[in-house]
DNA sequence: GGCAATGATGTAACCGTTTTCATTTAAACA
DNA sequence: TGTTTAAATGAAAACGGTTACATCATTGCC
């Protein structure tokens, strides 16, 4: 591979010239540009990218914790985030992190070996330790999607509480007064908020919550078919349900239907996310709409902020929603 | 940041010694080695690992361009890639190039840059230009999942043609010999390979080939649900559709239940790559398997055997397929 | 023509590691 | 104790760029 010193070689000037050339032409007389652009495809000449960043001690990349990159959701987000890190001149580490702390953890580690810049994380949990945040203050990172608002860093968020109150009311608009909900993993907050909002909108209706119709999830559609089993074995069965995401509605429509529940007749389904599929699958499915990619965008460009410096006190970012109503969800029976 | 030289002058001894401490206790008498070990504590010494992939001149990181993350099927095979590439201390830089010749080579650099060591392409185009093919032989690169058979890369694929005559087979044992089929992108080598196998099976059981059953599509939700509302409005509609992947086919089912046509009574229908969704949606599937991590995983192994110089000749790997029956086929009519 | 100011180019230090080679120290042996 | 051998350590170069500073050449002006 041909280096710096080769091009400085082949055109008779010194390594200095031809960086100056590469990087601030005007500060070059023209016969000597031309000498050494002449020089640079003669020996092939490719800047080594690693010797810059080394020397730079900027690496312009970016850690991205995902949950999982086959979810979804998270892919529309990932879009966002390499579409704005282009423009910004970033790229964009993927890890897959399975939410595995310690391979989150692994992964963290990048930034402070300086092999990435900073950090963005999906998931509501720190995957630093303490040997990231000794003394000289806080590792660049933005926390997205699922998120802890403990103030020490950017947030990207939905307001999930008002998100679920929304879909819960629309619900209950239709004369729903039992409505199901079948969760996410308990140790996400997203979850919390979620049932919060569902909360808030029974206690607005006067509909006594009832705890026996909450049903443990995991956001997968394995997860909601379980559920949507349990449910339509019920006796005195729900009239609707409410899932915290898209995968888990399909998954418990797919119940419904194995059980002769026609959905939205005797069970009405919303979801939470308006994933691709939510729009095929049959009935479509009554959801709740998240830029995604907006979400992506957004930590991105906060990240980016971050290292320049131009941000003083951690800002928190709440990304608009909306009620998508489509055929999963009708009037209650009775 | 503390450096290699603020331990050695903690620790009072030289950098060397420091080194080694790290990288070959073993060289390092133990009253030395406690002593750095307590020097790396108390600076709270981190390796630049930015500074030690450029003194080895080996980044081990991976670029993998993916033509879209949000493809459930891709996420399968990146899944796969990272765990093996994590096993062999590499890093995936994931592109989603959106299928875009320009991004493809923009990502390309990275390696032709010094930034990465290798790529994968898991999309039928070659994304090198001239500028990185020249004197010194090859640029490390895989071609995975959708190749170009040209001999020159390792390749990493699946034998289309003969799973695509296997469920043809599957269709036309049911009774069927009227056979749509709707197809990925026409430049997809993907798509004339099974198509090639469409018509094998066709010619097998002696029913001729009829172009007016081939429809156009993209591997979207949305191109399947195109196709099956032209189907859906055919005077001598066909009994079954083939779908070259189960996007497509999911939306196509879409389309013939708000044309009322019931699948499999009225139409059968076949996708192909079985993604997650497609045992959840109504009714599930019938598609070809393809052990999508196995794809990454071998298409990184591979990888890092070039670049650690243990191939000589590009190889040639077939993933095998299965063929999963489910409910959305059935007998033909008639 | 002589001098100052400006522009063009070169020299060399620097970024943080690893590693070769030289040197010092310790151990082993007679 | 003196000599040989092995083990432990240190000094310095190297990786490939960028850049502050020094130097040299050119131009403008009196």
């Amino acid at each position: 591979m041909a280096n710096i010193r080769d091009v400085a070689d082949s055109a008779g000037v010194s390594v200095a010239t031809v960086s100056r050339t590469l990087q601030q032409p005007e500060r070059v007389s023209p016969k000597t540009r031309n000498k050494v652009m002449a020089a640079v495809q003669a020996v092939g000449y490719k800047p080594n990218l690693m010797a810059v960043k080394f020397r730079s001690g900027k690496t312009h990349n970016l850690v991205v914790l995902v949950p999982t990159v086959a979810n979804v959701f998270f892919a529309r987000v990932i879009s966002g985030m390499q579409e704005a890190a282009a423009e910004l001149g970033y790229s964009i580490l993927l890890a897959n992190t399975l939410g595995n702390s310690e391979i989150e953890n692994h992964y963290a580690k990048m930034v402070s070996t300086s092999q990435a810049d900073g950090l963005i994380q999906l998931r509501a949990n720190n995957p630093l330790d303490a040997s990231m945040i000794n003394d000289h203050g806080l590792l660049p990172m933005v926390n997205a999607c699922e998120v802890i608002d403990d103030g020490q860093y950017p947030v990207v968020s939905l307001d999930n509480r008002a998100a679920a109150k929304a879909m819960t009311e629309h619900l209950i608009s239709l004369g729903h007064s039992r409505i199901a909900m079948i969760k996410g993993p308990n140790s996400s907050p997203l979850t919390q908020e979620r049932l919060m909002g569902y909360k808030d909108a029974l206690a607005q209706a006067n509909i006594v919550f009832d705890e026996s119709l909450l049903f443990p999830g995991d956001f997968t559609l394995q997860a909601g078919y379980n559920a949507g089993e349990s449910i339509s074995r019920l006796e005195n069965r729900p009239s609707a349900v409410f899932c915290e995401n898209d995968e888990t509605a399909i998954g418990a429509m797919q119940a419904f239907k194995q059980a002769n529940l026609h959905v939205p007749k005797d069970i009405s389904v919303a979801g939470f996310d308006d994933i691709a599929f939510s729009a095929f699958v049959d009935p479509p499915l009554t959801t709740i709409a998240q830029p995604a990619e907006e979400f992506g965008r957004t930590a991105v460009t906060l990240l980016v902020d971050v290292l320049n410096g131009k941000i003083r006190k951690a800002p928190k970012v709440i990304m608009p929603f909306e009620l998508i109503v489509r055929e999963s969800t009708g009037k209650a029976f009775g």
